[in-house]
DNA sequence: AGCACA
């Protein structure tokens, strides 16, 4: 009964009416497959957007012959056959018609997925594509995100019709030159049907819209037509702030584990969750405090010092672009002690191997994309071709952290400063730091933060500790942690 | 850069 038997493909191909055509450019459309085929004869069928990566594509001609005349045509042509400046492969397929030439983007539904070409994520307004579409109908939800095809957007309508109509209007044309800014050149809308029929927008923010609900929290650090990062007074970025600092761990002579850090970071606050990764080869972590405040203040106590001696784990901070890690609760490299007994679910997550994949490897049930601060983007998701993971760092794969590392899944977003709100001038007023009584470290190496090398405060929770060695997070900030 | 759909 199997049908594995056969190979995928043979080299040696016998004709077919059908061509098989791969490395074709992203959403090819059909039109641009009959403009390249039909000059070798009549074209009785199509099918695009084929496999994992969506460029390939079978021609189905009305006679052999003419499909020999194609390949044959292309074997000798010192012209490779191209599409949209992409040289095009063009074999016989290995079966002899096409069956079903709907591909899932072809099957009409009420939701859109937009695919304009040619720009980056900033160019393009969210309120420039809704009032692009509100031609054709009430929009109702937008979404919009950057993947590896390029910017894209899913707009929903309130039924398929709309879409339709908007689809047949606007697909291969070009948002109006007075709408964009004026560096572009034109920029193309690819247009197909998304399998969602109803967006999960979280946030209004510049990336994701829900016009059905004008209620819908603002999202504060997404707040809508804030592009362009703020400028410091000495024209460079400004980094926005944030209650979740983003630590590198350099010269990580030692491990330094959730706990580590939890006792590290608790000296300033109460530390809300931790995420350890790796990324580009070095460690990271994500540490989540309840306010900006207090990320301020570890941030600037902790920046540039060691978690030991010698020179050992030090720390590089900055300020995360997330404002509310999802992580699991209980795992070796994240931690949310907001949860009441995650400790029990320690055992639970021990017991049960190997972990579960983040769902959004699975698009079916990529329905909801919890908790991250980008609730939209959860269709997008949807859109990853089957069996293919997108871009995520490998290291994710571990499949232990669910949170969404913002550098590897949105490369391009431009958080600014200025956008948060004013509670923010706090921290970055305050001339009365607890910690601004430390004396500046003048010398190149800073004082460790754990002044015990190779013994991990984890190791030593709350009571008996060495001499002159304060147990970790039990010293209020700016004391021994920085003593001698 | 290498074959859909059930």
């Amino acid at each position: 009964m199997s049908t594995s038997g056969t190979p995928q493909f043979r080299y040696t191909q016998t004709p077919s009416k059908v061509l098989h055509l791969r490395n074709l450019p992203w959403e090819c459309t059909e039109e641009e497959l009959i403009e390249l085929c039909q000059p070798f004869g009549k074209i009785v069928n199509t099918k695009c957007n084929v496999g994992a990566n969506r460029n390939q594509a079978f021609v189905e001609f009305a006679d052999l012959n003419q499909a020999i005349s194609m390949v044959s045509y292309y074997a000798s042509s010192s012209e490779p056959a191209q599409v949209r400046g992409k040289t095009v492969y063009i074999q016989y397929s290995n079966r002899h018609e096409i069956v079903n030439n709907k591909s899932p983007g072809d099957v009409p539904g009420n939701v859109l997925l937009v695919t304009i070409e040619g720009v980056e994520a900033g160019d393009v307004s969210i309120d420039v594509i809704h009032l692009v579409f509100s031609a054709f109908g009430f929009v109702h939800k937008i979404a919009t995100f950057e993947k590896a095809a390029g910017f894209q957007a899913l707009i929903q309508f309130s039924d398929s019709d709309t879409a339709s109509s908007a689809r047949n209007a606007l697909d291969g044309r070009s948002i109006p030159r007075y709408l964009l800014p004026e560096h572009l050149g034109s920029c193309h809308l690819r247009i197909s049907y998304s399998a969602h029929t109803d967006l999960n927008i979280k946030f209004q923010s510049h990336r994701s819209r829900d016009y059905t609900n004008p209620y819908l929290p603002v999202n504060p650090t997404a707040i809508e037509g804030i592009v362009q990062p703020a400028l410091g007074p000495d024209g460079k970025k400004k980094e926005p702030e944030s209650n979740v600092l983003l630590a590198s761990i350099e010269n990580m002579q030692y491990a330094v584990t959730v706990d580590v850090l939890h006792t590290v970071f608790s000296a300033f606050g109460t530390v809300q969750k931790i995420a350890i990764f790796e990324k580009n080869g070095q460690t990271q972590a994500l540490v989540q405090y309840p306010d900006l405040t207090t990320a301020a203040v570890a941030r600037e106590a902790l920046e540039g010092h060691c978690i030991y001696d010698g020179g050992y784990c030090k720390l590089h901070l900055s300020y995360s672009r997330h404002t509310d890690l999802n992580v699991k609760a209980f795992s070796d490299k994240s931690r949310d002690y907001t949860i009441p007994d995650a400790s029990l679910l320690a055992a639970q997550q021990a017991s049960s191997l190997p972990p579960a994949p983040p769902v959004w490897q699975n698009p079916q049930s990529a329905q909801m994309y919890p908790g991250n601060d980008f609730g939209a983007t959860a269709a997008a998701h949807a859109q990853i071709p089957r069996g293919q993971v997108a871009s995520w760092d490998p290291n994710m794969q571990a499949g232990r952290l669910t949170f969404v590392p913002a550098a590897s899944s949105y490369p391009s977003q431009n958080f600014a400063a200025a956008s948060v709100p004013a509670y923010a001038t706090a921290a970055t007023s305050g001339g009365s730091l607890p910690l601004s009584q430390r004396s500046p470290i003048t010398s190149g190496v800073p004082s460790s933060v754990i002044t015990q090398p190779g013994v991990p405060p984890n190791l030593r929770p709350g009571g008996a500790s060495p001499p002159g060695v304060q147990p970790g997070g039990v010293s209020p900030p700016g004391q021994s942690y920085y003593g001698q």
